[in-house]
DNA sequence: GTTTATTTTCAATTATTTTTGAAACTATAA
DNA sequence: TTATAGTTTCAAAAATAATTGAAAATAAAC
């Protein structure tokens, strides 16, 4: 395969499977980008690159760096600010850990902590309750995996030990 | 907190947790709502619950027996289809994490292989290559968690051991 | 066979999300 | 200070996704 031709595959996979995960393919796709430009780009070389608009970059390359994703860049002598993203593919797939758990995993924790505090009279409060009980233990479960990730440079042992379900 | 209101509000927390991975609200609602009800539900009955036409309840369903995640059900003398959804909360996880894995990441772990296979002449090319084997690696992760969540039953180990990282 | 109850399909509509682009803003340089 | 380069914002437009509803299909009952 030609490299142009892989690396417009690339773009294009990680854009749709981000879309399937609820992340906008604008900022999967400049983060496709980022993570395989060797050299740092500006707003004009993204938009170029994926024909896309100012507005859409800015707001997106916001985006990337609120999740921690890419930095900004500064050149001497140079007044147009830089992007890069963060390489280490693994500090990259903590900080998306992070951020989800963050984002959603918390909230959700709390609203069941809540849900599952009612008392069960009626038949149908009692399955609620049930269902409510083992779906904490679930949303736990998620929980405990993200921290594993989040927490993996630390713990050695996690992705060893996980090597063996292969 | 009243009954119908706590009801009221996972189902509309599930939705919401649904739409930001991907999962369309009727069709998480559709699940909460018969994850919850004790006894079998019939299209109208949902429809009614939800508010949602017979179109989308009819299409959401079967989605969600897709999914593996209810089943249809007969009543002796009635003409009409009863949904039940599965209960066991960590068949469910399982399902899910098959499912996902089956749609999503199986794919993208094809890509990868082709898309590492380039020849690297180019630095470009250099740190395409090497992106491209870090994200295999992730996302190898990724596909040995999942696999570890659908075979926790017979890893009674493997929920031990994420306790540690509590 | 026909009638009737129920479910499914899908083109059209509606809702939601994303993107655009130009104006407003910011900051550096002259 | 004013001009200039670059960035951000946000209302409007476009694209995408979800939902409706009525017609078609299916299947049980007669």
């Amino acid at each position: 395969m030609e490299f142009t031709e892989a690396k417009d595959k690339f773009i294009q996979t990680w854009g749709t499977l981000a879309t399937q995960w609820g992340i906008n393919r604008s900022m999967a796709q400049l983060h496709a980008l980022l993570l395989i430009s060797p050299e740092p780009m500006t707003t004009e070389d993204v938009m170029e690159q994926l024909q896309i608009s100012r507005g859409n970059a800015s707001m997106n390359l916001r985006d990337l760096m609120d999740w921690g994703l890419i930095y900004k860049q500064l050149k001497a002598g140079e007044r147009k600010e830089f992007y890069v993203a963060e390489k280490d593919i693994w500090k990259v797939a903590r900080q998306v850990a992070k951020e989800r758990r963050r984002r959603e995993i918390t909230p959700v924790v709390e609203v069941l902590n809540d849900l599952k505090a009612i008392d069960a009279t009626t038949p149908e409060a009692q399955e609620f309750k049930r269902v409510m009980e083992g779906l904490s233990s679930v949303v736990g479960f998620a929980d405990n995996t993200l921290n594993a990730v989040i927490r993996a440079e630390e713990n050695w042992l996690m992705s060893q030990f996980l090597k063996v379900f292969r």
